[in-house]
DNA sequence: CCCATGTCAGAAGGACTGAGATGC
DNA sequence: CGCATCTCAGTCGTTCTGACATGG
Protein backbone atom coordinates (compact mmCIF):
# COMPACT_ATOMS: atom_id res chain seq x y z
CA UNK A 1 0.00 0.00 0.00
CA UNK A 2 2.95 2.46 -0.48
CA UNK A 3 0.60 5.21 -1.81
CA UNK A 4 2.91 7.88 -1.36
CA UNK A 5 1.35 10.63 -0.19
CA UNK A 6 2.82 13.68 1.86
CA UNK A 7 1.93 12.28 5.05
CA UNK A 8 -0.94 13.71 6.52
CA UNK A 9 -1.26 16.27 8.64
CA UNK A 10 -4.37 14.71 10.60
CA UNK A 11 -5.65 18.48 11.20
CA UNK A 12 -5.62 20.24 8.18
CA UNK A 13 -8.71 18.83 6.44
CA UNK A 14 -10.84 18.45 9.89
CA UNK A 15 -9.67 22.36 10.09
CA UNK A 16 -10.76 23.16 7.01
CA UNK A 17 -13.81 21.61 6.94
CA UNK A 18 -14.71 22.28 10.84
CA UNK A 19 -13.76 26.43 9.66
CA UNK A 20 -16.17 25.37 6.59
CA UNK A 21 -19.24 25.04 8.13
CA UNK A 22 -18.80 27.71 10.77
CA UNK A 23 -18.10 30.36 8.17
CA UNK A 24 -21.04 28.95 6.61
CA UNK A 25 -23.48 29.20 9.05
CA UNK A 26 -22.35 32.84 10.54
CA UNK A 27 -21.94 34.38 7.16
CA UNK A 28 -25.54 32.97 6.43
CA UNK A 29 -27.00 34.32 9.71
CA UNK A 30 -25.54 37.72 9.42
CA UNK A 31 -26.95 38.47 6.21
CA UNK A 32 -30.47 36.65 7.44
CA UNK A 33 -30.39 39.57 10.30
CA UNK A 34 -31.03 41.87 7.48
CA UNK A 35 -33.60 39.77 5.70
CA UNK A 36 -31.93 38.22 2.44
CA UNK A 37 -30.24 34.69 2.81
CA UNK A 38 -26.27 35.20 1.80
CA UNK A 39 -26.44 33.82 -1.80
CA UNK A 40 -28.96 36.89 -2.70
CA UNK A 41 -26.81 39.41 -0.82
CA UNK A 42 -23.82 37.78 -3.36
CA UNK A 43 -25.70 38.87 -6.18
CA UNK A 44 -26.25 42.15 -4.82
CA UNK A 45 -22.62 42.48 -3.87
CA UNK A 46 -21.58 41.69 -7.17
CA UNK A 47 -23.44 44.51 -8.82
CA UNK A 48 -22.52 46.93 -6.41
CA UNK A 49 -19.15 46.02 -6.83
CA UNK A 50 -18.93 46.28 -10.55
CA UNK A 51 -17.83 49.52 -12.88
CA UNK A 52 -20.49 52.01 -12.29
CA UNK A 53 -22.71 50.29 -10.40
CA UNK A 54 -23.75 47.78 -13.72
CA UNK A 55 -23.43 44.10 -14.55
CA UNK A 56 -24.99 41.51 -16.35
CA UNK A 57 -27.01 37.99 -15.43
CA UNK A 58 -24.64 36.55 -17.53
CA UNK A 59 -21.34 38.16 -15.61
CA UNK A 60 -23.16 37.13 -12.05
CA UNK A 61 -23.35 33.57 -13.13
CA UNK A 62 -19.68 33.42 -13.59
CA UNK A 63 -18.82 35.01 -10.81
CA UNK A 64 -20.97 33.18 -8.66
CA UNK A 65 -21.22 29.61 -10.21
CA UNK A 66 -24.91 29.69 -10.88
CA UNK A 67 -27.02 29.00 -13.99
CA UNK A 68 -28.48 31.73 -16.03
CA UNK A 69 -32.06 29.85 -15.72
CA UNK A 70 -31.84 29.90 -11.91
CA UNK A 71 -30.47 33.45 -11.98
CA UNK A 72 -33.60 34.61 -13.75
CA UNK A 73 -35.32 33.99 -11.22
CA UNK A 74 -33.27 35.10 -8.25
CA UNK A 75 -33.16 38.39 -10.28
CA UNK A 76 -36.80 38.35 -10.18
CA UNK A 77 -37.19 37.62 -6.45
CA UNK A 78 -34.76 40.31 -6.05
CA UNK A 79 -36.40 42.86 -8.19
CA UNK A 80 -39.81 42.04 -6.86
CA UNK A 81 -38.39 42.79 -3.75
CA UNK A 82 -37.35 46.14 -4.88
CA UNK A 83 -33.28 45.92 -4.58
CA UNK A 84 -32.33 45.74 -8.10
CA UNK A 85 -33.91 46.77 -11.57
CA UNK A 86 -33.54 45.63 -14.60
CA UNK A 87 -32.92 47.53 -17.70
CA UNK A 88 -31.64 46.85 -21.54
CA UNK A 89 -28.17 47.14 -22.34
CA UNK A 90 -27.78 50.25 -25.08
CA UNK A 91 -24.44 48.62 -26.44
CA UNK A 92 -26.10 44.96 -27.25
CA UNK A 93 -29.22 44.36 -26.56
CA UNK A 94 -28.99 40.54 -26.09
CA UNK A 95 -27.80 41.87 -22.71
CA UNK A 96 -29.76 43.33 -19.58
CA UNK A 97 -28.06 46.12 -17.53
CA UNK A 98 -28.76 45.24 -13.61
CA UNK A 99 -27.79 48.19 -10.89
CA UNK A 100 -29.19 48.37 -7.37
CA UNK A 101 -32.34 50.75 -6.45
CA UNK A 102 -31.77 52.85 -3.48
CA UNK A 103 -32.92 50.34 -1.12
CA UNK A 104 -30.76 47.61 -2.40
CA UNK A 105 -27.63 50.15 -2.17
CA UNK A 106 -28.27 50.58 1.39
CA UNK A 107 -29.21 46.88 2.04
CA UNK A 108 -26.19 46.15 0.55
CA UNK A 109 -24.29 48.32 2.63
CA UNK A 110 -25.55 47.58 5.77
CA UNK A 111 -24.69 43.74 5.49
CA UNK A 112 -21.03 44.90 4.26
CA UNK A 113 -20.83 46.35 7.59
CA UNK A 114 -22.16 44.23 9.59
CA UNK A 115 -20.13 41.54 7.73
CA UNK A 116 -17.05 43.85 8.44
CA UNK A 117 -18.40 44.25 12.38
CA UNK A 118 -18.50 40.41 12.48
CA UNK A 119 -14.76 40.43 11.26
CA UNK A 120 -13.90 42.72 13.96
CA UNK A 121 -15.53 40.57 16.44
CA UNK A 122 -12.70 38.20 15.56
CA UNK A 123 -10.22 40.25 17.25
CA UNK A 124 -7.40 39.79 15.16
CA UNK A 125 -5.18 42.92 15.28
CA UNK A 126 -4.56 44.95 12.23
CA UNK A 127 -1.17 42.97 12.17
CA UNK A 128 -2.47 39.27 12.00
CA UNK A 129 -5.04 40.54 9.46
CA UNK A 130 -2.89 41.51 7.23
CA UNK A 131 -0.96 37.90 7.58
CA UNK A 132 -4.21 36.32 7.30
CA UNK A 133 -5.27 38.28 4.16
CA UNK A 134 -1.81 37.51 2.74
CA UNK A 135 -2.84 33.50 3.43
CA UNK A 136 -6.34 33.90 2.50
CA UNK A 137 -5.13 35.56 -1.30
CA UNK A 138 -2.69 33.26 -1.94
CA UNK A 139 -4.99 29.75 -1.08
CA UNK A 140 -7.74 31.42 -2.95
CA UNK A 141 -4.97 31.92 -5.59
CA UNK A 142 -4.00 28.06 -5.35
CA UNK A 143 -8.05 27.51 -5.48
CA UNK A 144 -8.75 29.14 -8.63
CA UNK A 145 -6.09 27.30 -10.82
CA UNK A 146 -6.70 23.57 -9.11
CA UNK A 147 -8.34 21.24 -10.87
CA UNK A 148 -11.61 20.69 -9.84
CA UNK A 149 -14.65 22.89 -9.85
CA UNK A 150 -13.68 25.24 -13.20
CA UNK A 151 -16.37 25.62 -14.92
CA UNK A 152 -17.73 25.37 -18.81
CA UNK A 153 -18.09 28.59 -19.81
CA UNK A 154 -21.18 28.26 -22.02
CA UNK A 155 -23.51 26.88 -18.83
CA UNK A 156 -27.06 26.60 -20.39
CA UNK B 1 -19.98 58.32 14.91
CA UNK B 2 -16.52 57.55 16.45
CA UNK B 3 -17.31 54.07 15.56
CA UNK B 4 -13.95 53.21 16.44
CA UNK B 5 -13.57 49.86 14.92
CA UNK B 6 -10.04 48.81 13.64
CA UNK B 7 -9.43 50.81 10.06
CA UNK B 8 -10.91 47.60 7.57
CA UNK B 9 -8.23 46.29 5.73
CA UNK B 10 -10.45 46.28 2.28
CA UNK B 11 -9.43 43.01 1.37
CA UNK B 12 -9.99 40.52 4.62
CA UNK B 13 -13.76 40.07 3.95
CA UNK B 14 -13.27 40.18 0.39
CA UNK B 15 -10.57 37.03 0.59
CA UNK B 16 -13.04 35.44 2.80
CA UNK B 17 -16.05 35.32 0.85
CA UNK B 18 -13.92 34.33 -2.16
CA UNK B 19 -12.39 31.88 -0.35
CA UNK B 20 -15.64 30.58 0.98
CA UNK B 21 -16.98 30.40 -2.41
CA UNK B 22 -14.23 28.66 -3.81
CA UNK B 23 -13.86 25.83 -0.64
CA UNK B 24 -17.78 25.25 -1.20
CA UNK B 25 -17.18 24.89 -4.52
CA UNK B 26 -14.68 22.34 -4.42
CA UNK B 27 -15.71 20.40 -1.43
CA UNK B 28 -18.94 19.94 -3.00
CA UNK B 29 -17.36 18.86 -6.61
CA UNK B 30 -14.73 16.52 -4.38
CA UNK B 31 -18.10 14.81 -3.05
CA UNK B 32 -20.38 14.61 -6.01
CA UNK B 33 -17.40 12.79 -7.78
CA UNK B 34 -18.08 9.88 -5.79
CA UNK B 35 -21.73 10.37 -5.53
CA UNK B 36 -22.71 12.21 -2.13
CA UNK B 37 -23.46 15.84 -1.95
CA UNK B 38 -21.07 16.93 0.73
CA UNK B 39 -23.93 16.97 3.58
CA UNK B 40 -24.52 13.60 3.10
CA UNK B 41 -20.68 12.91 3.42
CA UNK B 42 -20.33 14.97 6.61
CA UNK B 43 -23.07 12.96 7.98
CA UNK B 44 -21.37 9.70 7.12
CA UNK B 45 -18.16 11.33 7.95
CA UNK B 46 -19.61 12.22 11.63
CA UNK B 47 -20.39 9.03 12.35
CA UNK B 48 -17.30 7.42 11.59
CA UNK B 49 -15.54 9.47 13.98
CA UNK B 50 -17.77 8.72 16.93
CA UNK B 51 -16.53 6.42 19.22
CA UNK B 52 -17.06 2.90 18.09
CA UNK B 53 -18.66 4.42 15.02
CA UNK B 54 -21.59 4.86 16.15
CA UNK B 55 -23.95 7.96 17.58
CA UNK B 56 -27.33 9.37 17.83
CA UNK B 57 -29.31 11.53 14.95
CA UNK B 58 -29.13 14.06 17.73
CA UNK B 59 -25.61 14.56 18.22
CA UNK B 60 -25.45 14.61 14.62
CA UNK B 61 -27.94 17.78 14.11
CA UNK B 62 -25.90 19.47 16.86
CA UNK B 63 -22.92 19.08 14.90
CA UNK B 64 -23.69 19.84 11.84
CA UNK B 65 -26.33 22.32 12.95
CA UNK B 66 -29.32 20.72 11.11
CA UNK B 67 -32.91 20.06 13.19
CA UNK B 68 -34.30 16.75 13.80
CA UNK B 69 -37.09 16.36 11.57
CA UNK B 70 -35.05 17.41 8.61
CA UNK B 71 -32.25 14.85 9.63
CA UNK B 72 -34.61 12.13 9.62
CA UNK B 73 -35.23 12.40 6.39
CA UNK B 74 -31.11 12.68 5.30
CA UNK B 75 -30.76 9.60 7.33
CA UNK B 76 -33.77 7.90 5.45
CA UNK B 77 -32.33 8.64 2.19
CA UNK B 78 -28.41 7.32 3.36
CA UNK B 79 -30.41 3.95 4.84
CA UNK B 80 -32.21 3.81 1.59
CA UNK B 81 -28.82 4.14 -0.26
CA UNK B 82 -27.07 1.54 1.98
CA UNK B 83 -24.99 3.86 3.92
CA UNK B 84 -26.12 3.46 7.17
CA UNK B 85 -28.15 0.97 9.20
CA UNK B 86 -30.22 2.26 12.60
CA UNK B 87 -30.44 0.23 15.26
CA UNK B 88 -32.19 0.38 19.27
CA UNK B 89 -29.28 1.75 22.03
CA UNK B 90 -29.66 -0.46 24.27
CA UNK B 91 -29.04 2.29 27.34
CA UNK B 92 -31.46 4.60 26.54
CA UNK B 93 -34.77 3.62 24.04
CA UNK B 94 -35.36 6.49 22.99
CA UNK B 95 -32.19 7.00 21.28
CA UNK B 96 -31.72 5.49 18.15
CA UNK B 97 -27.89 3.97 17.40
CA UNK B 98 -26.65 4.60 13.73
CA UNK B 99 -23.60 2.87 12.43
CA UNK B 100 -21.97 2.61 8.91
CA UNK B 101 -22.62 -0.11 6.35
CA UNK B 102 -19.21 -1.74 4.79
CA UNK B 103 -20.46 0.21 1.46
CA UNK B 104 -21.35 3.22 3.81
CA UNK B 105 -17.61 3.04 5.33
CA UNK B 106 -16.32 2.44 2.23
CA UNK B 107 -17.50 5.54 0.80
CA UNK B 108 -16.87 7.69 3.55
CA UNK B 109 -12.78 6.39 3.31
CA UNK B 110 -12.71 7.05 0.05
CA UNK B 111 -14.21 10.84 -0.18
CA UNK B 112 -11.86 11.21 2.63
CA UNK B 113 -9.20 10.49 0.77
CA UNK B 114 -9.75 12.56 -1.79
CA UNK B 115 -10.40 15.48 0.16
CA UNK B 116 -6.84 14.82 1.59
CA UNK B 117 -5.69 14.73 -2.27
CA UNK B 118 -7.31 17.95 -3.17
CA UNK B 119 -5.25 19.14 0.02
CA UNK B 120 -2.15 18.00 -1.64
CA UNK B 121 -3.28 19.32 -4.86
CA UNK B 122 -2.75 22.97 -3.25
CA UNK B 123 0.97 22.17 -2.86
CA UNK B 124 1.46 23.35 0.82
CA UNK B 125 4.72 21.76 1.78
CA UNK B 126 4.19 20.32 5.38
CA UNK B 127 5.86 23.09 6.91
CA UNK B 128 3.56 25.64 5.57
CA UNK B 129 0.60 23.05 6.50
CA UNK B 130 1.43 23.37 9.93
CA UNK B 131 1.35 27.16 9.87
CA UNK B 132 -2.04 26.98 8.10
CA UNK B 133 -3.55 24.36 10.30
CA UNK B 134 -2.50 26.33 13.18
CA UNK B 135 -4.14 29.61 11.76
CA UNK B 136 -7.10 27.48 10.63
CA UNK B 137 -7.71 26.34 14.27
CA UNK B 138 -7.21 29.57 15.93
CA UNK B 139 -9.77 31.47 14.13
CA UNK B 140 -12.09 27.83 13.98
CA UNK B 141 -11.83 28.43 18.06
CA UNK B 142 -12.64 32.17 17.75
CA UNK B 143 -15.50 31.47 15.48
CA UNK B 144 -16.97 28.95 18.15
CA UNK B 145 -16.63 31.83 20.73
CA UNK B 146 -18.68 34.42 18.67
CA UNK B 147 -21.98 35.83 19.45
CA UNK B 148 -23.56 34.70 16.62
CA UNK B 149 -24.46 31.75 15.18
CA UNK B 150 -25.03 29.91 18.43
CA UNK B 151 -27.65 27.48 18.68
CA UNK B 152 -30.68 26.82 21.34
CA UNK B 153 -30.01 22.91 22.47
CA UNK B 154 -33.13 22.32 21.76
CA UNK B 155 -34.03 21.98 18.19
CA UNK B 156 -36.93 20.29 17.50
C1' DC C 1 -46.15 15.04 34.93
C1' DC C 2 -42.39 16.90 32.35
C1' DC C 3 -38.55 16.50 29.42
C1' DA C 4 -35.80 14.18 25.70
C1' DT C 5 -35.46 11.78 21.39
C1' DG C 6 -36.90 10.74 17.07
C1' DT C 7 -40.39 10.40 13.37
C1' DC C 8 -44.05 11.91 10.29
C1' DA C 9 -46.75 14.91 7.13
C1' DG C 10 -47.04 19.03 4.85
C1' DA C 11 -44.99 22.98 2.84
C1' DA C 12 -41.70 26.17 1.33
C1' DG C 13 -37.85 27.86 -0.96
C1' DG C 14 -34.06 27.57 -4.11
C1' DA C 15 -31.77 25.83 -7.99
C1' DC C 16 -31.37 23.07 -12.22
C1' DT C 17 -32.52 21.35 -17.07
C1' DG C 18 -34.12 21.98 -21.60
C1' DA C 19 -36.53 24.63 -24.88
C1' DG C 20 -37.38 29.01 -26.90
C1' DA C 21 -37.14 34.14 -28.11
C1' DT C 22 -34.33 37.76 -29.51
C1' DG C 23 -30.28 39.97 -31.19
C1' DC C 24 -25.30 39.92 -33.01
C1' DC D 1 -26.44 30.47 -40.19
C1' DG D 2 -24.18 29.87 -35.89
C1' DC D 3 -23.49 31.83 -31.51
C1' DA D 4 -24.60 34.58 -27.34
C1' DT D 5 -27.76 36.26 -23.90
C1' DC D 6 -31.58 35.86 -21.30
C1' DT D 7 -36.27 34.08 -20.11
C1' DC D 8 -39.76 30.60 -19.31
C1' DA D 9 -41.97 26.26 -17.74
C1' DG D 10 -41.48 22.26 -15.49
C1' DT D 11 -39.22 19.54 -12.13
C1' DC D 12 -36.41 17.96 -8.53
C1' DG D 13 -34.02 17.34 -4.23
C1' DT D 14 -33.29 19.34 0.25
C1' DT D 15 -34.59 21.38 4.38
C1' DC D 16 -37.72 23.34 7.68
C1' DT D 17 -41.95 23.64 10.82
C1' DG D 18 -45.21 21.75 13.84
C1' DA D 19 -47.60 17.90 15.63
C1' DC D 20 -47.04 13.38 17.54
C1' DA D 21 -45.46 8.72 19.66
C1' DT D 22 -42.54 6.67 22.75
C1' DG D 23 -39.47 6.28 26.65
C1' DG D 24 -36.90 8.15 30.91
Amino acid sequence: MSTATVDHEPGLMAGVMRLHLLVSAQLEAVATAHGVTLSDYLVLAVIRRSPDGRTSPGHICEVLHRTSGGMTLTLDRLEAAGWLVRAPDPSDRRKVSLSLTPAGERLAVTVNRSLHEWEDTLGLGARRSRDVIALVDEIAGLLEGAPIGRRAPGST
